[in-house]
DNA sequence: CGTGAAAGTTTGATTGT
DNA sequence: ACAATCAAACTTTCACG
């Protein structure tokens, strides 16, 4: 599920590392780059997506820009290990927008969650949503994000 | 510097919605879904690009294809409230390509880092690499992620 | 904002290595 | 199996109404 077995070589990273950067130069620019025509760099691209390598191709908004203002960070404990609690938790995180990431971990956590909302009153709004009504929440911990220090996807690559 | 004022409308916030998940769908496939011709809509995702709201178009590569089978979430807390320290420690998080995401936090800690390394060995040199050498850390926390429930950049809209 | 023509990009068939 | 070329299809761009 993750990918079927698939070698990539030097040629696939150096691309993987140019297009998470910038997923719109054009085919002619990347095999510029990487020494390669524009079809070669497509058929390269269109097996990497395929694969599931390349999971999407997203624009990134800023989030300041659409007044989420308020990130956090929560540390989650659920009341018990329970395999449908965890999963109704799981499919609760993956349904709601302001979600942006979720995370099991080990540890006296079960999961970290990073949330946007607009203020503290939507944040605890939203906590009371999330984490108190369900009633499968044992414990949680609200981390406010102050500043952003970095933000994103980017893989480490082989060679780069 | 996040953004300059400037209200978007229900129609930007359609196009973004719709961005955000595929950002290689083509300007008059957006029109048809939100009422606009090809021209208005790259108009506006234009816009959109150039005050910053919409910040990047990357490719999402998925870590486990590319060798990256650990995840972890890192708290730290730095020896004290330096400011040449943590000036140091942000900089040295926006360096590090294993480093996916890094918040300041309110509270006991300082930092969030979320850390992709291949296994529990690279992990341990990329630590010793980032929080201890550099002797402005003093404590972390290192909580391996199991599972990874949802992992996005996608921000909540309104009207979404 | 829409139209439409020009420019640029992607696609896929073909051929060669 | 993989790469280059080239022509057709498609997409983006931009000047104009």
């Amino acid at each position: 599920m993750p990918s079927p077995s698939y070698v990539l070589d030097q040629l696939d990273y150096l691309l993987l590392s140019l297009v998470q950067h910038d997923a719109r130069r054009p085919l002619h620019e990347l095999g510029d780059e990487v020494g390669l025509s524009p079809s070669a760099v497509q058929r390269r691209l269109n097996r990497l997506r395929q694969r599931g390598v390349i999971r999407s191709e997203v624009a990134v908004v800023e989030p300041r820009s659409v007044g989420a203002d308020l990130m956090a960070v929560v540390l989650v404990a659920l009341i018990d290990d329970d395999a449908e609690h965890h999963a109704a938790f799981r499919e609760l995180m993956r349904a709601e927008p302001a979600v942006q990431q979720c995370y099991t971990i080990m540890g006296q956590w079960d999961y970290v969650v990073v949330l946007l909302a607009s203020d503290i009153a939507e944040n605890r709004r939203l906590s009371a949503r999330l984490f108190v009504a369900p009633g499968t929440v044992r414990r949680y911990e609200t981390l406010p994000a102050f500043e952003v220090v970095k933000a994103g996807l980017t893989v480490p690559l082989p060679g780069s």
